[in-house]
DNA sequence: GCACTCTACTTGTCTAGACAAGCTGACGCA
DNA sequence: TGCGTCAGCTTGTCTAGACAAGTAGAGTGC
């Protein structure tokens, strides 16, 4: 209950920030066990002296950070173990190193077009044979090789892919501003590089490497398909998980 | 999001949903370009013919799902260049095998009581040389190891961790009950596997693995430290991204 | 030129009441 | 026993109005 409109910084919480506060202290000291019942709104309603629209955006909220179940017709109920899911942010690289105060350069090995094979084909949904543009760029940190980014594009996005400056802008900026919207899906796994990035990356072709494919989407159409392939000993992926 | 039990109709989506679906069509199709001034609530009150709330609640989740910006005083904007950040979801891995339709079993190697050293000591929030819970176990799926857990536990957690069957119960939903309350921090990495992992996954101790280090906190006080090891051949992470 | 005030506009939030939709258990009937 | 009905609870949503708080720009006085 903070009376104090106080000077300083104190951000007077909402009434229903309040309610969602003392919600989740209290879910998180154990009153109302996992898929038990919690109080109704309207309970809660006169325990707080609020109105129940109050109430109800605390608990939609607390809903929507998978804290609580709720059933119409039923109740509220407290969510079930809370699952081992966690999310795991990636950014683009270039924000991620200079955000570490790094300096980020790359070196572009090669920008041309090619035709599309089968299985490239069937992931970009062109045609056998047809135009794709082809891009493999390192990217360095501080000097080090840190990533080997081997990238297919469809050239329905980007018709002037090839005469991109990308010493200047990524090629996921490029792309982020010819689609700015879009989906993506991505498989991350450890296995060894190609002899080729071994050799763009300086390290062994037995060294261990993180390697991450993802294919993006807009609007139901293939725009590009990356393989990123970073040496084991220099990045790491980092996340965290906070209900 | 449209969670849909439908059986046939399409469930007449509610008025924030209408709203909400239309602005986000537009905002796919490249009305207002990022960082663009969007009409204000009032002006989408006369728009779509409801009333403030119902339009500040559209425009309040689309907020949260990070498609536009809303500043007080000023108005609304569509978001910036779309964050190349996705989430990825780490599952508990005996959900994941059982989900997959395969068989889960578990070699447990070693369940004992050991002394802190400085290391862990230190992440575990412990005196050096104080008591710890250390295990190693194997998971298999379908008979072919998938995964070797190394997992040290702070006793004060988990007093009887040592009398676990973990053959019944993995560690982690084993944690998860005395400690359904939690946060983590992890780290992906992609490295070569000790000489013992290597010998406890059937694998060469040049293969590149998928190591996974999670630490999780209850409270502020810290529960347990793993080390995850996967074949990197056998395993990888999926993940996707949509707006 | 500069600092101040005032106004019009924005988003942020709360309220009291209303109706809809879904579930449960008690009741009554065959 | 078995089954349908219905009251009474729950959540889901919308409304019309209100006030607070933050911003930008126009105007005012020095």
């Amino acid at each position: 209950m903070p009376s104090t409109p106080s000077p300083r910084r104190q951000t007077a919480l909402a009434p229903y920030g309040r309610v969602k506060q003392h919600l989740k202290t209290d879910l998180s000291q154990g009153r109302w066990p996992p898929g038990t019942l919690m109080p109704s709104e309207s309970e809660l309603v006169a325990q707080f002296g609020v109105s129940r629209m109050t109430i109800n955006r605390a608990l939609r909220e607390l809903q929507s950070e998978g804290l609580i179940d709720r059933v119409q017709g039923v109740g509220t109920f407290a969510a079930q173990l809370h699952r081992v899911s966690s999310t795991l942010t990636i950014r683009d690289l270039h924000e991620e190193i200079e955000a570490r105060g790094h300096r980020h350069h790359v070196e572009v090995k090669l920008v041309r077009e090619e035709r599309a094979s089968a299985g490239l084909a069937l992931q970009l949904g062109l045609s056998i044979d047809a135009p794709v543009y082809h891009s493999l760029i390192v990217h360095f940190d501080n000097g080090l090789p840190l990533q080997c980014e081997d990238r297919y594009v469809n050239p329905a996005w980007s018709p002037n892919y090839l005469s991109v400056d990308f010493s200047r802008t990524t090629p996921t900026q490029h792309l982020l501003e010819v689609a700015p919207w879009w989906e993506a899906q991505y498989t991350i796994d450890a296995s060894t590089p190609t002899a080729q990035e071994a050799e763009l990356l300086g390290i062994q072709a037995t060294d261990p490497c993180l390697v991450l494919v993802r294919r993006t989407v807009s609007h139901g159409v293939a725009v590009t398909l990356a393989r990123l392939v970073h040496p084991g000993t220099r990045y790491q992926l980092v996340g965290q998980f906070s209900p």
